[in-house]
DNA sequence: CCACATGCCTGACTTTAGTCAGGAAAATCC
DNA sequence: GGATTTTCCTGACTAAAGTCAGGCATGTGG
């Protein structure tokens, strides 16, 4: 196929050198996972195990990295301040001369980022940084995952409340949440059912939960999508998801209500195969009900 | 600037993380130096020192990641077995399990491509790799360096031939060096003169020299640049450089002749502030005269 | 309050990547 | 035809990156 070689390419020529000649400039005859960590730390500082979770690295080589950033005068690794908190995790800062070098790096990469568009011509550069920016977009949809999550954790509750929020924002009259049929977190666990989480980087940027009901057809709830990522086709994957999980398990239908402000949700469901049916719950702020028969 | 935080935005999202993943992929346990090497040899084999040159390695590191993969039984290095050639030479094959490996290898970057495109529905695919496409063509020309060069350099050589090449394809009636006036390999070395050539990763893509008359004008030759980076500036670059030579060295004018096929060259001339003058010599193949005033 | 999990740490280790000096054989220069 | 250069090689290093097991303090669930 024609477009896998283009991304071949793409992969072997911008990825891999620009990312080299990128970790050179960053660099700057310290280790390259010395220069990323205080990168990463950042003016404001950052705790332990966020800074683990980032870069990905195992726990006692960044230990030992922090010393060694420790010993240089750059970081200083102290227990987390905030009252009332966990006494166990540490949080690393910037010293004086941690945040001049962090500059330094911030002055680099600007600097890096000036010689790619210094050879080009005005237009072209506009064109560099339009094309760059849609590459960007669109990729992001490859990395964001999708995976059960408890729905009390603490990202699935925030994605819970960021749906409501956006659909406060678009019903009239807004949404309230005691007002709407509940949903208790027990019927989101297997094996009532599942709660998933979209992540991008290990942030949430979309949820989705199926409710198993024995006898019935399984009920799709609380579909949301991060602005971040609307238009990705996440939402698509995640109902595709949803709908999977119902059939391994010996469901042969799945429905869903929604309400008639959420228009490209509407045509989403009709363009995945759902069809209209007439209402099978009482819930206030449903306006569609439907349906989808699930093959096997 | 607004442009230098989306390339480096473009920097740290795409290019490392997606440069990561490609690492991931393509190493499968063995050691990435490892895998990028044999990815390199590919099934028709290499000589050594081009390995060398593309990969960017040390010669005593070279050898011995050859030994190694010959070890594992991946590979093997002979002598170069076309006849006459040079004996020190050795080039690197891949053995039959060495095929299969590489063929492995090219199995999973289709694999990861393919997984990078998808997530995303039909439209949006099209569209990703139509800015990859763009990003890539545009960002070689940050990635072409123009320097000095003998004109009795193989590359050099080569530039000249491509020119003639082109150039014979664009004049009614051909390009027969032997009528044009010849320029001399002493005038293009300094102090004369000099030669320049721009490449990318190595490969010459585009050359242009400048003469130092004494008492006279400088004069430019020989202004090429290759299809596969036209259209970036950098025929706008090379003409830059060779100005800023001579002007470095003291001379206030530089001068051109130039044929009227090549409209575009024509074009670039006037508005890099090119005037048109009067005939300064009897060049058979030349329809113009250029002329400008350098600054300082 | 006990058992267990979690967050961060240290010590001991391996693998990978890469450098540097020099050496043998072939080619080239004068 | 001898000096020099080039190509590839080996041996001896070093630094960086990363893994693994265990330990101590703190937090949590029963």
């Amino acid at each position: 196929m024609d477009l896998v070689a283009a991304v071949r390419r793409f992969n072997r020529t911008v990825t891999q050198r620009v990312g080299a000649l990128d970790d050179e400039y960053m660099a700057r005859g310290r280790p390259l996972a010395q220069a990323r960590l205080l990168w990463e730390i950042g003016p404001g500082g950052a705790e332990v195990a966020a800074l683990r979770s980032r870069l990905g690295l195992d726990s006692g080589y960044l230990s030992r990295l922090l010393r060694t950033l420790e010993g240089d005068g750059l970081v200083t690794v102290g227990p987390a301040d905030r009252a009332g908190g966990d006494g166990r995790v540490r949080v690393a800062a910037l010293t004086g001369a941690g945040r001049a070098e962090w500059a330094e790096l911030d002055r680099r990469s600007d600097e890096f980022a000036r010689s790619i568009l210094a050879p080009l011509p005005g237009r072209r550069r506009e064109r560099l940084v339009a094309a760059m920016a849609e590459v960007e977009r669109l990729l992001v949809a490859s990395l964001v995952v999708i995976g059960p999550c408890p729905p009390g954790d603490p990202r699935a509750r925030a994605c819970v409340r960021a749906y409501a929020r956006d659909v406060g924002r678009r019903f009239d009259g807004g949404f309230d949440p005691a007002l709407s049929s509940p949903v208790h977190d027990e019927a989101l666990v297997p094996p009532a059912g599942v709660f998933l989480l979209a992540s991008l980087n290990g942030e949430p940027v979309g949820c989705g939960a199926v409710k198993l009901h024995p006898g019935a057809p399984a009920e799709i709830k609380r579909v949301w999508v991060s602005d971040q990522v609307r238009g990705l086709g996440v939402g698509r994957r995640m109902l595709d998801e949803l709908e999977r999980y119902a059939a391994e398990r010996g469901w042969a239908a799945v429905r869903l209500d929604t309400n008639r402000a959420l228009t490209e949700a509407i045509a989403m469901y009709r363009s995945a195969g759902y069809g209209e049916v007439e209402p099978y719950n009482t819930e206030p702020y449903a306006h569609y009900w439907f349906e989808k028969r699930l093959a096997q």
